[in-house]
DNA sequence: AGTTGTGTTGAAGA
DNA sequence: ATCTTCAACACAAC
């Protein structure tokens, strides 16, 4: 579920161990030679835009990663094992970051040139990597909507005059980039908003306080390095921290913290939503 | 054992 | 226009 929390983890991560490393080759799931081109170049920084990851690499081009629902990257030593009886492919660790079973699907392995090797481990095969130009950089920037911890409160106020459900205004990247399905339930939470509740119907004194606690969840989901709910873990293969801190999202029947009344779910905007019938107006 | 739900996003349909 | 549904894929849980 890598939202803003946990793609931020990753960019730091990644810039502690992987800057000024140059990649030595390259090996793809499928035959796949899209990425050839990596080899011999040096990743001079790694950036976060949106839920994106950028790799700038030394000649001006950049490597995009958008890691979707499963993916992750993770970085140690891998032996290619081949299985004679099923003819599939795996990837053996001697450092126990495959005992995790979401780390056993790694769809593309970057050979560095301090001999470790970058991978990215995608057990839905959704996410997106590929090289792209400055100008392609530039449009992808372009085409979502101010960051969900740089935006201004008067131009998240400004947002709320759509007439659509809160909860699909905050998860569409266009208007605001960085929120996903988890953080939505718990900032509304927070906020005491129904997810269903129209956007254009809240008070500007609401849209405040859900600025506030979008900060708020953001902030402390980043400081424990994230969420690791479903798939995401951190580069060394371990969890993140935040899954044991929800106080609505997956605790469907179970007793509000607040008020104790049972938390429930409905769909909205097509994604399960989770929120206290008593705290959630 | 078959059905359902899961995180993201974009495209297609209503 | 704006909403919902589906598709990409694989697996866990029921």
């Amino acid at each position: 579920m890598p939202e803003l929390p946990e793609v931020e983890t990753s960019v730091r991560l990644l810039k502690q161990k992987v800057l000024g490393k140059t990649f030595v080759c390259i090996w793809s799931e499928k035959k796949d030679p899209s990425l050839q081109s990596l080899v011999g170049r040096t990743i001079t920084d790694v950036e976060r835009i949106g839920k994106g990851i950028f790799f700038h690499l030394d000649n001006n081009t950049f490597l995009f990663t958008h890691l979707k629902m499963t993916g992750h990257f993770l970085l140690g030593e891998w032996e290619l094992k081949e299985c004679p009886l099923t003819k599939t492919k795996d990837w053996w660790s001697k450092e126990e970051i495959m005992q995790d079973k979401r780390n056993g699907y790694l769809r593309f392995v970057f050979l560095l040139d301090d001999n470790r090797q970058l991978s990215l481990s995608d057990l839905r095969k959704f996410a997106d990597i590929r090289i792209l130009g400055k100008k392609e950089k530039e449009n992808y920037a372009q085409n979502i909507g101010p960051d969900a911890l740089k935006i201004k409160e008067e131009e998240f106020r400004r947002l709320f005059k759509k007439r659509k459900p809160v909860k699909s205004l905050l998860l569409e990247q266009r208007i605001i980039s960085g929120i996903g399905n988890i953080y939505v339930s718990e900032i509304l939470f927070k906020a005491g908003v129904r997810p269903t509740k129209r956007a254009d119907s809240i008070s500007r004194k609401k849209i405040e306080e859900i600025y506030y606690y979008m900060q708020e969840v953001l902030r402390k989901a980043i400081s424990l390095k994230g969420d690791s709910t479903s798939d995401f873990r951190l580069i060394d293969g371990k969890k993140a921290g935040y899954q044991n801190h929800h106080l609505v999202y997956n605790r469907k029947n179970k007793e509000c913290f607040v008020c104790k009344s049972p938390i429930k779910r409905c769909m909205v905007a097509g994604r399960g939503s989770y929120y206290c019938p008593a705290c959630q107006h």
